[in-house]
DNA sequence: CAACACATATTTTTT
DNA sequence: ATATGTGTTG
C-alpha cells in the first residue's frame, strides 16, 4: 500500500502540500471546507472545475456521489448559485433520495428538502417543470394531467385497435413496435408491408391529450419540446449515472440548456449495463462532440483490495484509468459446485461461519446471480437454515394485486376520462364487481349509476370537493368506497390486503398534508407522485430494513458494495447469457459484479447446472482473471483465451456428434440409455425419450447393462 | 392448406 | 436451441 500512495503523491495531483490553492474556500465557507479538504486531488479538481460543460469519467468506486454532492454544496456556498436554479437529474428515486439526504446532512442544517426543488429523477423533474413553469396547455394538456402506466398504455392501445378495427401486426409486441417506430422502423419481424401503426400512434397521442394523461415518455418529450422556447433555463444541470442516458433524455437536457447553463455530467462508461433499455454506449463521445465538453477522470478506487481491482481491470479496454488505494487482501476464490442446491448448502455453512466466528454482519454479504429465478434455491435453503436474507426484487404496487386494484380505482375516480382504469377496477376478476370489461366501459361512458361502485367512482370528485379537513381523511376515503366489501372477508389475505390499501391511502393523505393542498387537488397530485415513485411507495409500505444477507441479480447490484461477494452460477451459457461472446455488455455486467466486493470475492460455477441453457463449463470470464490472483478448485479446466475456449466448445460439440455409444446403462426412472460423456465428477447419459441427463458420480444411480 | 422462409424473443428493469 | 408470428410458395 505504501508504494501505491507514494506513486499517487508524485503525480502531483494530490494537494496536501498545495492546500493554499483552496484557501478561498476555507475563508468563505469553513464548514464546507471541513469536508472538502478530505477529498483527493482529482475529486477537488472536479468540484472546483470552471469548464461550462464538464464530463466526469468516474471510475468504479471512485467516490462519484461524494463529488456530486460536494459540487452542489460548492456551487451553493462558494458560487452562490441558488438551489432552485440547479437541476440534479438521476435515473432512480433511490439515487435521488441519497443525493438529497447527503446534501442536506452535509450542510449543517441550512438546506431543507423544500429547497431541492429540481433534484430528482428525469421523470419527476420533467413532471415538476410541466406542472409549474412550462405551458403544457399549448400542447393540449392541463396542469393537473395524470400519468399512464404501462398497463394503462397497453389497455388504451388495445381499445383503440379494437374500436377502430385497425390492422396491426405483432400486437403482442406492440410496445417494442412503438419504440422502433420512434426510431424510424416501420416494419417488424417478417413484415413486408406497412400496417396501420402510424394511424394507431396518431390516435393514441390524440386520445392521451383528450384524457389529459401522459405516459412516461411523454413527460420527457413534452418537457424538452416546450423548453426549447426558453421558459426555464437553469444555471446548472447536474446528471448522475450519465452512461445510462438515452436519446430522449439527452434531448431534454439539450432543451433545458441556455447560454448561461453549465453542465456537470458524472458517469462510468464501464458500467453501462442498461443499453438494452435505450441508453447508448457512445453517449460520452456524442456528448463531448455535441457540446465540446471537457472530460476529466476520477481514477482512484477506495472500495476494493488491489487483488479484486486487478481482476476487474482484466475486463476493461483501458485499465490505466483505475488506481487501487488498498492492499492486496485475499485471493479470489473460484469454486466448482455440483449444482446450485449444493452451492446453497455450502454457502449457508460459510455464511454462518462468517457471521458467528468472524462477526461479519449479514448485510456485508452479497450473493449475485444472472437471473431473478436463481434466487429461489438460496431462499429455500436459507429459510431452512434460518439465515436472514432479503431478495431484491423489482416490486412496486403493480405486483400487489389488491393494491394495484385500488390504485386503478382511485385513478379512475380522480380522472373520470381514465376509462381504462375504471374498466380495470370494475371488471377485475377478484376485486371487481363481476361485470365484463365491455359492460364496465358502457356503465362509465353512459354514467349509469345504478351500480354502487360506478356511482362512487363518478361521484368521488364532487364528494371530495366538499371536504376541507385533512384530519381522518384516509379513513373517510376508505369508507367512502366501502373497500372492505370488495376484499372478500373470508380470504386469508383479508387483513394484509386491507393493511396495504390503508397504508397507501395514508401516504396519499400525508402528501396532501406536507404540500398543503386542498384534498380535491391533492389526491390527484399525490396519485401522480405515487406513479412516479412506485417502488419507493412500496418500500414504505412493505419491508423494514434488517441485518440480512442480500440476494440480487448482477444488474440490481450496481451502485452497492459488500465486504463479501459471492457471484453464483458463472457457467458457460449464463455469463455471458446464451454464449454471446461478442456482447461487451455482458462483460461489463461481470465487471460490475466483481467490483461490488470490498474484501473478499468468490466466484462459482456448477458442474451439473440445473438452469436451462447453462453448460457444465465455467464462464469464459473466469478464465480472463489473471491466474496469480485466484485460488481455484480446478485450474486445468480453465481456458485462457476466449478464442481458445470457443474452439474447445466447438470441438466438444463435434466430438459429441460423432460419439460412439460406449456403455449401456440403466436408471431407475429413465430406463436404459447410453453414456455419451464422462469426466472426473459427472457422467452424461442419453436416454430414449428423456434426452440427455447428467449425474454426479457420487450419487450415481446408474447400473451398467450387459 | 401445408410447407417453408425469415425475423424476433428468450435475460437484465426504471419511471 | 425453441417457440411464435408473419409472409410466400406450391
Amino acid at each position: 500500500m505504501a508504494d501505491e500512495t507514494s506513486r499517487y503523491m508524485k503525480s502531483g495531483k494530490d494537494s496536501c502540500s498545495e492546500d493554499y490553492r483552496y484557501d478561498y474556500i476555507k475563508q468563505a465557507a469553513p464548514s464546507f471546507y471541513d469536508s472538502f479538504k478530505d477529498l483527493n486531488g482529482y475529486q477537488k479538481e472536479a468540484v472546483v472545475n470552471e469548464d461550462r460543460i464538464l464530463l466526469l469519467n468516474a471510475g468504479v468506486g471512485s467516490g462519484k456521489t461524494t463529488v456530486l454532492v460536494h459540487k452542489v454544496l460548492y456551487l451553493y456556498n462558494i458560487k452562490k448559485v441558488n438551489l432552485s436554479e440547479m437541476l440534479v437529474l438521476t435515473f432512480t428515486n433511490k439515487a435521488a433520495e441519497e443525493i438529497k439526504q447527503r446534501v442536506i446532512s452535509s450542510d449543517g442544517g441550512n438546506i431543507s428538502l423544500d429547497d431541492l426543488k429540481y433534484f430528482g429523477t428525469f421523470h419527476s423533474v420533467a413532471k415538476a417543470l410541466l406542472s409549474t413553469v412550462l405551458p403544457v396547455e399549448s400542447l393540449g394538456y392541463s396542469k393537473d394531467f395524470s400519468i399512464l402506466d404501462e398497463n394503462g398504455e397497453r389497455e388504451l392501445l388495445e381499445r383503440i385497435i379494437a374500436e377502430r378495427g385497425l390492422n396491426i401486426k405483432y400486437k403482442n409486441n406492440i410496445e417494442k413496435r412503438l419504440d422502433e417506430f420512434r426510431q424510424g422502423k416501420r416494419l417488424y419481424g417478417a413484415m413486408k408491408h406497412e400496417d396501420e401503426l402510424e394511424e394507431l400512434i396518431q390516435i393514441y397521442q390524440d386520445e392521451k391529450i383528450k384524457r389529459n394523461v401522459m405516459d412516461f415518455d411523454d413527460l420527457i418529450d413534452c418537457c424538452s419540446e416546450l423548453d426549447r422556447y426558453g421558459y426555464f433555463k437553469p444555471s446548472w444541470i447536474i446528471i448522475d449515472e450519465f452512461q445510462d442516458t438515452d436519446s430522449s433524455q439527452l434531448e431534454m437536457v439539450d432543451g433545458l440548456m441556455g447560454d448561461g447553463t453549465s453542465v456537470f455530467a458524472v458517469g462510468d462508461p464501464n458500467q453501462t449495463i442498461y443499453s438494452w433499455r435505450g441508453s447508448r454506449q457512445d453517449i460520452f463521445k456524442v456528448f463531448k462532440e455535441r457540446y465540446d465538453a471537457v472530460e476529466k477522470t476520477l481514477p482512484v478506487n477506495y472500495r476494493s483490495t488491489s487483488t479484486i481491482l486487478k481482476a476487474a481491470k482484466a475486463f476493461l479496454d483501458d485499465p490505466t484509468k483505475l488506481e487501487s488505494k488498498r492492499g492486496k487482501g485475499a485471493a479470489i476464490i473460484i469454486k466448482k459446485h455440483f449444482n446450485s442446491f449444493n452451492e446453497a448448502l455450502y454457502l449457508s455453512n460459510k455464511i454462518k461461519k462468517l457471521h458467528l466466528e468472524d462477526g461479519i454482519p449479514y448485510n456485508e454479504i452479497g450473493i449475485l446471480y444472472r437471473k431473478q429465478k436463481h434466487s429461489k434455491v438460496f431462499e429455500d435453503v436459507f429459510k431452512h437454515e434460518s439465515i436472514p436474507y432479503e431478495v431484491s426484487l423489482k416490486k412496486d404496487f403493480k405486483d400487489i394485486p389488491p393494491l394495484y386494484w385500488f390504485v386503478r380505482l382511485i385513478k379512475a375516480s380522480v380522472n373520470i376520462k381514465d376509462y381504462e382504469s375504471a374498466v380495470y377496477a370494475l371488471s377485475d376478476k377478484k376485486y371487481g364487481i363481476g361485470i365484463t370489461p365491455k359492460q364496465a366501459f358502457e356503465c362509465i361512458r353512459c354514467g349509469d349509476t345504478s351500480l354502487k361502485l360506478v356511482k362512487k367512482i363518478l361521484g368521488f370528485n364532487s364528494w371530495l370537493s366538499d371536504i376541507d379537513d385533512v384530519e381522518g381523511l384516509d379513513k373517510k376515503i376508505y369508507d367512502y368506497f366501502d373497500i372492505d366489501s370488495y376484499l372478500c372477508p373470508t380470504s386469508i389475505d383479508f387483513d394484509e390486503d386491507r393493511d396495504f390499501i390503508l397504508k397507501f391511502i395514508k401516504g396519499l393523505v400525508e402528501y396532501i398534508k406536507t404540500n398543503k393542498i386542498r384534498p380535491a387537488d391533492g389526491i390527484k397530485a399525490a396519485m401522480t407522485s405515487a406513479m412516479l415513485y412506485g417502488r419507493q411507495v412500496i418500500e414504505q409500505i412493505v419491508n423494514p430494513k434488517a441485518d440480512s444477507v442480500k440476494l440480487m441479480t448482477l444488474h440490481a447490484s450496481k451502485g452497492l458494495e459488500f465486504k463479501y461477494v459471492f457471484i453464483s452460477g458463472a457457467n458457460l451459457g449464463v455469463m455471458p447469457l446464451g454464449g454471446k461472446f461478442d456482447d461487451d455488455e455482458e462483460k461489463r455486467l461481470f465487471f460490475v459484479g466483481i467490483t461490488r466486493a470490498k474484501d473478499y470475492l468468490e466466484i462459482s460455477y456448477h458442474s451439473n447446472p440445473d438452469d436451462f441453457g447453462a453448460l457444465p463449463n465455467p464462464s469464459p470470464y473466469i478464465g480472463m482473471i489473471p491466474d496469480d490472483l485466484i485460488v481455484s478448485d480446478d485450474i486445468k479446466s480453465r481456458a485462457r483465451k476466449l478464442s481458445e475456449l470457443r474452439r474447445e466448445i466447438k470441438d466438444k460439440i463435434e466430438v459429441k456428434k460423432e460419439v460412439v455409444c460406449k456403455q449401456k446403462v440403466s436408471h431407475p426412472k429413465y430406463g436404459e440409455g447410453y453414456v455419451i460423456d464422462e469426466d472426473d465428477d459427472t457422467i452424461t447419459v442419453q436416454f430414449e425419450g428423456y434426452g440427455e441427463k447428467s449425474f454426479a458420480k457420487v450419487f450415481c444411480p446408474l447400473k451398467p447393462v450387459d
